[in-house]
DNA sequence: GTCTATAGGACGATAGAC
DNA sequence: GTCTATCGTCCTATAGAC
């Protein structure tokens, strides 16, 4: 792998695990093995090097799970399967987190992939409840933007309860609820 | 106000605006107009003085959030009203946002009070369901913690959302699609 | 392209005067 | 109780050798 490849995987890496503020140059370089003169020499600074990391994420996140909300099933089941996708849990989303950032919050660039792979991601469930309405899955009422951001949240907000409490018992439990909630008629008492 | 106070609550709006691993000493005192000699007399250090700055946060989000939930109304009536409750949306959560903080996370004294507080949100509102459940409002299926989850969830992670895209819209959608998935039997084509 | 050296400032804490 | 002075380290960036 190139210096710059390793930068910035490491950089993807403490990112996730200590944030934009929480990330220094130093620690990214002692990661990546890699002397100052390169990373300047690659990048125009952190938050230049950072940008590249978020953006990389961003994407992996995307084709990950557009696989997961284009597999086989029902509307109810696709859902499903993005809420109960393997995660680990506990090192919460490598690109929710990065909300709490002020530095990244303050920044349009750094922010941009960030709100872009959020919003994909609503658009892309929405399309799938309108889906299942139009199969009769979901009641009409329900609207499709608006269940996609509760879904989104759950998963989001799931992740704070997790690290509040050092276990991802209560991820699971908020999906297992939001789930019991969605359950297409007929399914519930089940 | 105490310079000891002052010293509080200038911690308290930092760890808001930047968490703990953003918020130096230096910006505290500045924010509170003394010097290094009053935060190291009063406290024994960051860690020491976030720590008072979080416990108040908590009590005081306790505090507020308990009153909403022991409004009037039905139980579907109070969940709804801690869901729609004013808030800073943009802002965040002064308690969920600590948890993607490493240094608090990696503390189990700074972390304490995140956990005690979400739990307790938590352990509240799933009452509430029960109680819901009892008078019919709910559908026996549901269960109370996992609903109370769901809905603490959608809160914290409405928070991202609305920080990723710079609006509350997602927030507040969120929270609509919940409350939707949730209205008691008979109120849901309402 | 990569390295080391160096810079000026901030970080978190301590010492000691008042 | 509050202040300033000082400390050693880390932060982000630049310079310049190789």
């Amino acid at each position: 792998m190139s210096t710059s490849e390793r930068l910035i995987e490491s950089t993807r890496e403490l990112l996730w695990e200590r944030g934009y503020v929480g990330t220094s140059p130093k620690a990214i370089l002692e990661r990546a093995g890699a002397g100052q003169g390169s990373m300047y020499h690659h990048f125009k600074g952190k938050p230049d090097l950072a940008l590249a990391a978020i953006r990389r994420t961003a994407e992996e996140m995307r084709a990950a799970t557009g696989k997961v909300l284009d597999g086989p099933g029902s509307a109810y089941e696709r859902i499903e399967a993005y809420l109960r996708r393997e995660r680990d849990v506990l090192r919460g989303c490598p690109v929710g987190r990065l909300t709490m950032d002020p530095d990244v919050v303050a920044s349009d660039e750094l922010r941009a992939p960030v709100d872009e792979t959020l919003d994909w991601l609503r658009e892309r469930i929405a399309g799938i409840v309108e889906e299942g309405k139009e199969r009769g899955e979901f009641a009409p009422s329900l609207d499709g933007e608006e269940i996609a951001a509760a879904v989104v949240a759950t998963v989001q907000g799931g992740y704070v309860l997790a690290r509040a409490s050092g276990s991802p018992a209560a991820f699971d439990a908020g999906v297992r609820g939001l789930l019991s909630l969605l359950a297409p008629r007929g399914r519930r008492a089940a």
